[in-house]
RNA sequence: GGGCCGUUGGCGCAGUUGGUAGCGCACUUGCAUGACACGCAAGGGGUCAGAGGUUCGAGUCCUCUACGGCCCA
């Protein structure tokens, strides 16, 4: 066995120069031409580029990236890209703040434009084309993808970075494309003219899975309604007075007894003597208020739903920019029984915000003594816009819905099917999926974002034709609708009287993110590969976009494939803070990875984030990242000890035949077993178990094995006692065997150091070497045994029921005694006698030699009673 | 309001099918010994949030409560 060893192993550098390595020897390359092997796929989230990544990430790739070194040592080939989500609105903020612009559709593109980082951040935006502005947004995500790339490659994740996707690349617009002309043409997806939660600040429709409750200060009013008969009148309790003119219905629960006799009749609204009917709903709730509400058009996604059951009439008030729009209450839609009067009272809201509009009516209904009593004032959880300032809106626009809430039994179907790790994790998907109430709106009205492939004929008035569509055909595909002239019309023809319009929306981010699968794997490409790849075998995701991320890709897979994209999911917890605080911007204490890396080195930063199990929350803690750092250096150095010992010079005169000592065939044994317990624990997603299984092996090896050992393996006369030929081989041989083991069942998880201990005796990456098995340790070892001594053959004579814990006994109650004289572990041992049972001493006098070397003993006395139930151990050191 | 997770020595965590508690850090006391002082040895420290139940026996199963966290209304 030839192999270099530093004369100072260290830790440092190693991140820079094996990651090259790497790099250069493609190391990590999925190889399609591989008919072998079984192929691993992963569906790698791609983190937004616009953000920052910190340690929760940390925590999670690595995770995924111990899953995929652990498969690719097992033999499979391991599919592991990387993508960068790059598309969408929180680019678009990030390149306005960056360079100090803004998009403006109506400005002409300028061709020599080039955005420069801005130095002010309260200087005044330039406003630039769409053009313009999308080419900046390519700029910064192109930079922004650099570093992150270099971070992941410091980290050490074993990404095939060859295969590289994102989410606003040619081949991500045309599988998002080509996925929604399919959607159309098998009926998932409709365009429809429909009430949509609408940021009036982002001027951008909004789904539910992006909405967020905040607890808001609101006043609730309590006012009247008189009944149309004018048989009396109603208490309407209600935080959003300003949608009165909107009103259009009252309803209460079927079941209110208070109510039920006036069903089917009408009422008046106040101010604007419109004539409503009375409704019964279940959702209406006895207990809010008067238990009666009224129903505007729109207030809230209720609202929504009663108009939609109820079939009511439509009155829209607000606008997109949430102001109050002009109302003719002489309309059929507004069909007021005293317009003159609607009309003067509406006067003092029309094209007001809501907010002051809201005060406007207060103050009208509390003159005219509509008012039941005093406003009163609530806390109650109003939706937003998670990344939105103002409460939403719901107005009525034109947008692209994918059909959910007709698939909801098969997606439950599919989360049944799914690997769920952990398992509790299912219960979110669930819930979510039980909980939908509208279909999926993927229509944004934004810019950078991949369009929506569509186009709408003009008719010869001028009047765009949104019920007749025009869809590009799949190999015109991708296609930006402002730019492309679709089949049949020529581009001269945009916008005039029987030519074409493009629609100039943009899908949500989460249309698009939701096909990785399909993007990374070739679908409608490379349909050889996508039929290997697809379904992949896994997910790792976090927990807070179960009801985003994954339902979505689920949804898009059962639509367009009929199967579930992946087998397996593996959900990680979040990163607390090191006081176990749930980390987050708003807060400050993101703990970001670089200074990480750079302080206690990548293989640390990964020891602590293996540390943490999947769907568990884990605190950043520098302690961890100690404790790793300490393990590696202590690989580091217990490799060259046990290298160099093995590897010296032997005495001549091999013997024929040899035999593994006692202690060293258990340590074998061992060795089998701590394999067998880590490759069940990683073939179950549960890397800490098995990472506690190796790292407890190890120490042990080194404090008690290594120390028994080390005088034998040297093979040196020792006092008056010498060893045979077969004794140092025996020691040598396992001790090498139990560094090539114990290295790669570290590999996955600290990828740098245990690939620069192999490489000091071994050709080619320990991270395509194949993962040991309990099998193959003994093979390992006769092949070791070969170099060593060519020509001699090692028996196996492995030592059935040896328990090295005897001997660590021993050890153990000499060092003992030591500490309590507080002496040296050098000093000699006078008289040493062990009393125990016939097993035990049988044991214990297998290791005899071992012991009296690491003990400093010159004799050991060995008592057998039977009747002596614990070892005892009487030692008398030599002062 | 509904759901999920957690509560084990000062701190961070393990505890597979129920059988009188483990690990790491920190702490204390020592040790220059043929790799490692970023080391080694030894030691002290917890009736497992609380109450009740099942059981011969519960950290481990059931019920309730409290506290913390997250998700959804």
């Amino acid at each position: 066995m030839s192999f270099s060893v530093p004369e100072k192993p260290t830790l440092d550098g190693l991140e820079a120069s094996w990651s090259n390595v790497w790099d250069e020897r493609h190391t990590y390359a999925f190889d399609p031409a591989d008919e072998e092997h079984p192929i691993y796929a992963i569906d790698t989230p791609p983190p937004t580029v616009s953000g920052s990544l910190h340690a929760g990430h940390v925590l999670s790739y690595t995770h995924t990236d111990i899953v995929a070194r652990f498969k690719r040592m097992r033999g499979h080939n391991v599919f592991y890209p990387m993508g960068w989500d790059d598309n969408g609105l929180p680019t678009e903020r990030r390149v306005q703040n960056y360079y100090g612009i803004t998009c403006d559709p109506s400005i002409p593109y300028v061709p020599n434009f080039v955005p420069t980082p801005k130095a002010d951040s309260k200087e005044r935006h330039t406003p630039v084309s769409r053009t313009n502005f999308i080419a900046a947004c390519q700029k910064l995500t192109t930079e922004d993808e650099q570093a992150f790339e270099n971070l992941w490659r410091t980290l050490g994740l074993s990404v095939d970075w060859s295969r590289t996707y994102t989410t606003i690349g040619q081949r991500a617009q045309r599988v998002s494309q080509l996925s929604f002309v399919r959607l159309f043409r098998t009926g998932h997806l409709y365009h429809a003219e429909s009430p949509t939660l609408w940021d009036v600040d982002f001027q951008t429709a909004v789904s539910q899975a992006e909405l967020e409750d905040r607890e808001t200060e609101g006043e609730f009013f309590s006012f009247a309604f008189d009944l149309a008969d004018g048989s009396g009148r109603l208490e309407i309790q209600s935080t959003r007075p300003e949608l009165l003119p909107a009103c259009v219905a009252l309803v209460a629960h079927p079941d209110d007894k208070r109510y039920a006799q006036y069903f089917g009749k009408s009422a008046i609204t106040p101010l604007f003597g419109i004539e409503v009917p009375i409704l019964a709903h279940p959702l209406a709730d006895p207990e809010k208020g008067s238990g009666m509400a009224m129903v505007c058009t729109f207030g809230d996604m209720t609202d929504v739903q009663w108009w939609r059951d109820l079939e009511l009439p439509t009155r829209s008030v607000i606008d997109r920019y949430g102001r109050m729009l002009p109302v003719d209450f002489t309309s059929e839609r507004f069909p007021s029984r005293d317009p003159e009067a609607a009309a003067e009272c509406y006067e003092e809201m029309s094209a007001k915000s809501v907010r002051q509009a809201r005060k406007a009516v207060a103050t009208l209904l509390e003159e005219r003594r509509h008012f039941l009593a005093e406003p009163r004032k609530i806390r109650h959880a109003v939706k937003y816009y998670e990344k939105g300032d103002k409460p939403l809106e719901v107005v009525t626009s034109w947008q692209w819905y994918i059909r959910t809430l007709n698939h909801k039994e098969l997606l439950l179907r599919l989360g049944e099917e799914l690997n769920w790790i952990p398992p509790f994790m299912k219960v979110r998907y669930d819930n979510w999926v039980r909980g939908l109430a509208s279909d999926w709106n993927i229509s944004r009205q934004r810019y950078f974002g991949i369009p929506i492939p569509v186009w709408y004929p003009i008719d010869a008035e001028g009047n765009v034709d949104r019920d007749h569509p025009i869809i590009p055909e799949d190999d015109e595909l991708p296609i930006d609708p402002f730019q492309d002239t679709p089949a049949g019309y020529d581009p001269d023809q945009r916008g005039e009287p029987g030519g074409f319009v493009g629609d100039s929306d943009v899908m949500d981010t989460w249309a698009t993110s939701s096909l990785t699968p399909q993007i990374a794997t070739g679908w409608e490409e490379d349909p050889e590969l996508f039929a290997r790849l697809f379904p992949m075998d896994l997910r790792p995701q976090g927990q807070d976009i179960i009801r985003t991320w994954l339902f979505y890709t689920v949804l898009r897979s059962a639509l367009s494939q009929g199967e579930l994209p992946w087998r397996n999911t593996v959900i990680s917890g979040f990163v607390l803070d090191p006081d176990r605080k749930k980390m987050s911007k708003s807060k400050g204490n993101v703990v970001t990875p670089m200074p990480l890396i750079e302080k206690h080195g990548a293989d640390s930063l990964r020891y602590w984030a293996a540390s943490g199990r999947p769907g568990v929350d884990t605190a950043a803690d520098e302690n961890t990242m100690r404790v790793g750092r300490r393990l590696a250096i202590k690989i580091l150095n217990a490799s060259k000890f046990a290298l160099s010992i093995a590897s010296g010079r032997l005495p001549a005169d091999p013997e024929r035949q040899i035999t593994l000592t006692a202690l060293d065939a258990a340590l074998l044994e061992q060795l089998k077993k701590t394999v067998a317990l880590a490759t069940a624990a990683l073939e179950e997603y549960d890397h800490t178990r098995a990472l506690e299984a190796v790292e407890s092996f190890f120490w042990s090896f080194c404090d008690d094995y290594l120390e028994l050992v080390k005088l034998r393996a040297y093979g040196e006369t020792v006092g008056n006692m010498s060893f045979t030929f077969a004794e140092t081989l025996s020691a040598r041989v396992t001790l090498a065997t139990a560094v090539r083991v114990f290295l790669r069942l570290f590999a996955p998880f600290v990828p740098f150091v245990t690939e620069e201990v192999w490489s000091w005796f071994q050709a080619g990456s320990i991270h395509r070497t194949e993962w040991p098995s309990e099998h193959s340790v003994f093979i390992e070892a006769q092949h070791l045994f070969a170099e060593l001594a060519p020509g001699s053959v090692l028996l196996t004579g492995l030592a059935e029921g040896f328990d090295p814990e005897a001997p660590y006994l021993v050890l153990s109650r000499v060092r003992r005694a030591k500490t309590e004289a507080k002496t040296s572990m050098k000093t000699p041992v006078a008289k040493l006698r062990v009393t125990g049972d016939p097993e035990i001493i049988s044991q214990i006098a297998q290791a005899r030699a071992d012991l009296l070397c690491a003990t400093g003993a010159t004799e050991i006395e060995l008592v057998t009673d039977p009747a002596q139930e614990e070892t005892l151990v009487e030692v008398e050191l030599a002062l």
